[in-house]
DNA sequence: ATTATCTATAGATCTATAGATAATGC
DNA sequence: ATTATCTATAGATCTATAGATAATGC
């Protein structure tokens, strides 16, 4: 059994936890973590529901798994913008990334909104721990950036809520964005945006 | 029983059907659909599961009643956006409008999230019904505000996306916000929605 | 007479485990 | 020998119904 004592994960063990995960993905994002059955999960790894659940002990164990791999991911394009570079840029440049990753990445945008959704039942300690820091900092460049003049003043917390909610919107809603709108989102959104935050921030 | 073709609901129905709506309210929207239970409407609304489905034929009933009812909230705001009024100050009044609704109906919102982020089974019909021509409509309008010279030029659809995002993020959100912000951020959202708007707008 | 409610339980669904068997690596 | 997989099923949870009883309105 794969427990956490073991050595060295075999090649069979890796690809089939990978299987298994990005099932578990598809289906946790698309109907939720009490809408996600281990019957669908093992469906779409192509496994049997036992040999399921001898990679992980459990339903929940997968669906933390996923949480706990998807904060970094979340977190990395806020982890990019750097201090030492333009402001400007940097902002409208951190907007770009997140709507690509609201595209590139729809299912963990999902499966991320779920869970704060319901009350973030096993994410809290994370954004805590790791958001929030993270946060702060960010928020402390930005005001810095602001203090120089070189951009307008606004308030940096609400600029990134702004940030996070207008382009995961088009990851999360994107079945009602498709049934508003004729073409593909993701072009039209990007000028958009850059227009929006520009004139925001431009001093 | 109260079936659809009964003349007139009694008032002991009418107080069971509310109470049963709004408990069902507050399970469906903390855990979602699937996660929901019977039980846990019961339990709420102060009644026995059996008589829950005296008035309701079952789960997904509860669920759709509560949808049906929601669109017509929900699309509240911008209904009243007026053609003849003021362009910038409708439009400001728009966001504030939403921003109000996310503080005082959050289970609204989140109601209608999860149902939006699960691909909307049950409510896509009424997107293309109810919303879609709306929202064309509303375009419409802000279309010749901008063509008047009264509002900046920007993709009238994309803007009311925006709208969407940064105002119900603060409801469906919620929990991350809180645990990013020391304060109510009501007040404060208010503030830079207005701001960020005012700039994005003003011709 | 009709409406409303209760107890008890059927039947379906789902997570998880037991126990046997097959495949793999030293 | 150890790792991986399978069949069968236990046990829990959940929706819904059957059938009896209480409350209400003409």
């Amino acid at each position: 059994m794969p427990d956490g004592t073991s050595k060295k994960p075999s090649r069979i063990q890796m690809r089939n936890r990978s299987l298994i995960l990005d099932a578990a993905l598809d289906v946790f994002s698309a109907h939720g973590y009490r809408g996600a059955t281990l019957d669908q999960i093992a469906e779409a790894a192509g496994l049997s529901k036992p040999n399921i659940l001898y990679y992980f002990t459990g339903k929940e164990e997968i669906h933390v798994t996923l949480l706990n791999q998807l904060m970094e991911t979340w977190l990395d394009p806020l982890v990019e913008m750097d201090a030492a570079g333009d402001p400007l840029t940097e902002l409208l440049d951190y907007v770009q990334r997140k709507l690509d990753m609201s595209r590139d990445l729809p299912r963990e945008s999902r499966l991320f909104a779920g869970e704060i959704l319901q009350g973030a039942p096993r994410m809290l300690p994370h954004l805590r721990a790791d958001l929030k820091p993270l946060l702060n900092e960010k928020c402390a460049v930005i005001q810095t950036w602001m203090n120089d003049g070189k951009l307008a003043q606004v308030d940096p917390r609400h600029l990134v809520f702004s940030i996070w909610a207008t382009t995961q919107h088009y990851a999360d809603f994107d079945t009602q964005v498709r049934v508003l709108l004729d073409d593909d989102p993701h072009d039209s959104a990007a000028q958009f945006l850059d227009q929006m935050y520009r004139s925001l921030l431009t001093p």
